[in-house]
DNA sequence: TCTATGACTCCGG
DNA sequence: CCCGGAGCCATAG
């Protein structure tokens, strides 16, 4: 691993690491924050790498849609809904409910 | 160097 | 937002 790919994932984690208690946003919003508008999907695969990293709220990191798309990489089969929950997040059927209420862009509040 | 892959998104129907 | 299809792009092998 070279310097220039532990840029782009601190990147990733660094606005991760931001998203507020009880807040959500998806792959792309962080995406178009980092400058990188279409590269939503290393968005996610970095997401994927997060487990390395001590704090990383991947769980409030989902798609445009507020589905729990990665919620299978999580421990167990519903750790990932569980964790929104325990933050006042309502998840039915793997979708965030009211995802525009708890929707959290970084373009916009960072 | 080239190919496959994916926790995505946009677009048209 | 349901569905199928195309685009994008960094990373891994």
């Amino acid at each position: 691993m070279k310097k220039e790919t532990l840029n782009f994932f601190e990147k990733v984690y660094d606005v991760a690491r931001q998203i507020p208690y009880g807040r959500v946003t998806n792959y792309g919003a962080i995406a178009k924050y980092l400058g990188a508008a279409r590269s939503s999907r290393m968005v996610g695969y970095a997401m994927n790498a997060s487990h390395l990293k001590p704090d990383i709220p991947a769980h409030r990191v989902v798609n445009r849609i507020g589905l729990l798309t990665g919620k299978h990489h999580f421990e167990g089969t519903n750790l990932m809904q569980q964790l929104l929950e325990s933050e006042g997040i309502k998840v039915i059927d793997n979708k965030i409910q009211d995802f525009d209420t708890h929707y959290w862009d970084p373009s916009k509040e960072l």
